[in-house]
DNA sequence: TTCCGGGTCC
DNA sequence: GGACCCGGAA
């Protein structure tokens, strides 16, 4: 089964090149992107990273703009709602008990470190382990977070299509856990890239390296990737 | 009616 | 490896 890698057909400038120019990627349809657009503090952005964990963006982005329109998205508003009142504004999302109890404790956790101007202030590594404490947020949300937001480096946020796409590519193994694909992917496109590479990847997901039957004969990367047939 | 997409915790 | 969940497509 060793087929080699990605990199040794193509450096990870020229392959983000590559998916730069064959692939469009709609920035409106991710939620942390709307959420940042919209309303901008970072609290926002965090809450719909949590709701769009496990779901796809569009139930994920109806779920954040009822909770906007409902309760409000600040630390304030979560916490003054009842959870149940909570759970039904974002039923969209999927896992609205599971994230309502999330919000909840991220909601706590932004008041008791003295309001959001931490989430923009705190050194990147301590916010990350601080968050990942939190019940519901992992490493992917707070990933998402660190690299929107606080632009912070060495970061790269691993989803389920990254994680397919940097095993197909071969640039980690099969049996690869969340932290050796994020630096594998960090190291492979470099410093500054993650986030441009993160959307990209989703995009060529999507279109392309699907999870089933991927389309590897109308592929942009099917001379250089170790797994097209 | 079943299947799909999509992270975190246990 | 199972539990948690929805809307929409097949």
């Amino acid at each position: 089964m060793g087929k080699g890698s990605i990199r040794d057909k193509i450096s990870g400038e020229e392959l983000l090149r590559l998916l730069r120019d064959n692939l469009r990627v709609d920035w409106r349809e991710y939620v942390a992107l709307v959420a940042y657009e919209t309303d901008g503090n970072p609290f926002a952005v965090l809450a719909a990273v949590v709701l769009s964990q496990n779901t796809n963006d569009k139930n994920s982005i109806r779920a954040y703009l009822k909770l906007r329109q409902t309760i409000g998205v600040t630390p304030e508003a979560i916490l003054e709602a009842s959870y149940d009142d909570l759970v039904e504004a974002i039923r969209e999302a999927g896992l609205p008990r599971q994230k309502a109890s999330a919000l909840k404790a991220l909601a706590e956790a932004v008041v008791r470190w003295g309001g959001e101007n931490y989430l923009l202030k705190a050194p990147p590594e301590e916010l990350r382990e601080k968050l990942m404490s939190i019940r519901g947020i992992g490493p992917k949300t707070a990933d998402v977070f660190l690299s929107l937001v606080r632009k912070a480096p060495g970061v790269f946020a691993v989803d389920t299509h990254a994680a397919r796409v940097a095993r197909r590519w071969g640039l980690v193994g099969e049996k690869a856990g969340y932290d050796e694909i994020s630096k594998a992917l960090y190291n492979y496109f470099g410093p500054g890239n993650s986030e441009e590479a993160h959307r990209l990847i989703i995009a060529l997901g999507r279109t392309y390296c699907k999870a089933r039957r991927p389309r590897c004969r109308e592929c942009p990367l099917r001379s250089v990737c170790p797994s097209a047939q």
